[in-house]
DNA sequence: GTCTATAGGCAGATAGAC
DNA sequence: GTCTATCTGCCTATAGAC
């Protein structure tokens, strides 16, 4: 049973699936070490298999803490924008994390380019990402009155943001990328004005 | 000194860079060893380095064979296709590739994807496989009398494609894609309808 | 629960016979 | 030039002391 203090088993777990997001992200899943997550995190090599069975356990643990942070953003964005501000925070954010952008790629995007090269568990799992943003996006584009077309607006607006994050990752620069965001804002405005 | 049998030292050497070639789009470059490409080219694992010294080197001709098979293509466009024709014929390597894009991504996307997240001399060339392409489209858009902005709008055509293949590749799914190459050659017909 | 030590396996790279 | 055998090192995973 895990103890109480602010060092506990929890805290601990947490650390290391905090650690292992961020050298994954910077990284790549492959090229992240065992020995890397546990040194960045000050644990023991073998202390990560007390909290973790396998390696894809982390990665299971690293996609939930993934998906649960960008849940939690959507929720904010739900409770204090209309639909057409909701979509415009969802591009501000790229525009935001450029810098981040730019030096290690987008953290999804990059997980899914690398694992869905052949298929498996956690590549499955890592795609339920994108369907989490494709789903919530839908649903703010039908709330704008664009019915069918909605899951196809969803679509265009993540994968040009995937593609600019992409190239600006390639090239480490953001001027493209931040240029794609205002065109996609200015597109998403003119959407929100045929009405 | 190489023989000049059909099966001589040039020709193992392209097998074998042939090889490496699909293997590292279909699985990554880290992902692919030395002996996967030994077994799928029928030469035995020590032999790779009569004709590469290290893994990397065998990298750099990946990259060679693709860039070249791709100018190739480019000139070949350049010579039976007037510059609004090439950009459609562009988009529509895509839309013909799309099973492959689904199956495997973007060889170019993957390798960029995968090797940038922290520089090295092979990401470095990757990624002038992606300005090769920026650099001609940006000709083609000058030539249809785009001036200053062609760059972006060349910008804004490969970082459209590379996130329609990332999702597809995601989602093993081919439509959406399909989709955005069609949005994407009625956008070039627009552009050329300015004039 | 925590940590050290190490097993076991596979990767890239090399030596050297033919 | 070609191939077999093998070295060395790192990575995941485990055993077992404390």
């Amino acid at each position: 049973m895990p103890s109480v203090s602010p060092y506990s088993s929890a805290k601990k777990r947490a650390r290391i699936v905090e650690t292992a997001e961020r050298l994954v992200h910077e990284r790549g899943f492959g090229a992240t070490t065992l020995a890397d997550i546990a040194h960045a995190s000050g644990v023991p090599l073998g202390n990560l298999y007390y909290y973790f069975k396998t390696k894809d356990a982390i990665g299971d643990a690293l996609v939930d803490r993934l998906g649960a942070r960008h849940e939690e953003i959507r929720r904010a964005w739900d409770e204090s924008l209309p639909p057409v501000g909701r979509v415009l925070a969802f591009i501000e954010a790229s525009l935001e994390t450029r810098e981040s952008l730019a030096r290690s790629g987008c953290a999804i995007g990059g997980l899914c380019s690398e694992l869905h090269k052949e298929p498996g568990p956690l590549a499955a799992r890592a795609a339920t990402l994108f369907e989490a943003f494709l789903g919530w996006l839908t649903t703010q584009f039908k709330q704008m009155g664009k019915g069918a077309e909605s899951r196809e607006l969803a679509f265009h607006l993540v994968s040009s943001l995937q593609g600019a994050a992409l190239l600006a990752n390639t090239f480490h620069d953001t001027k493209q990328l931040a240029r794609e965001c205002k065109r996609l804002m200015a597109w998403t405005y003119s959407l929100a004005a045929e009405d």
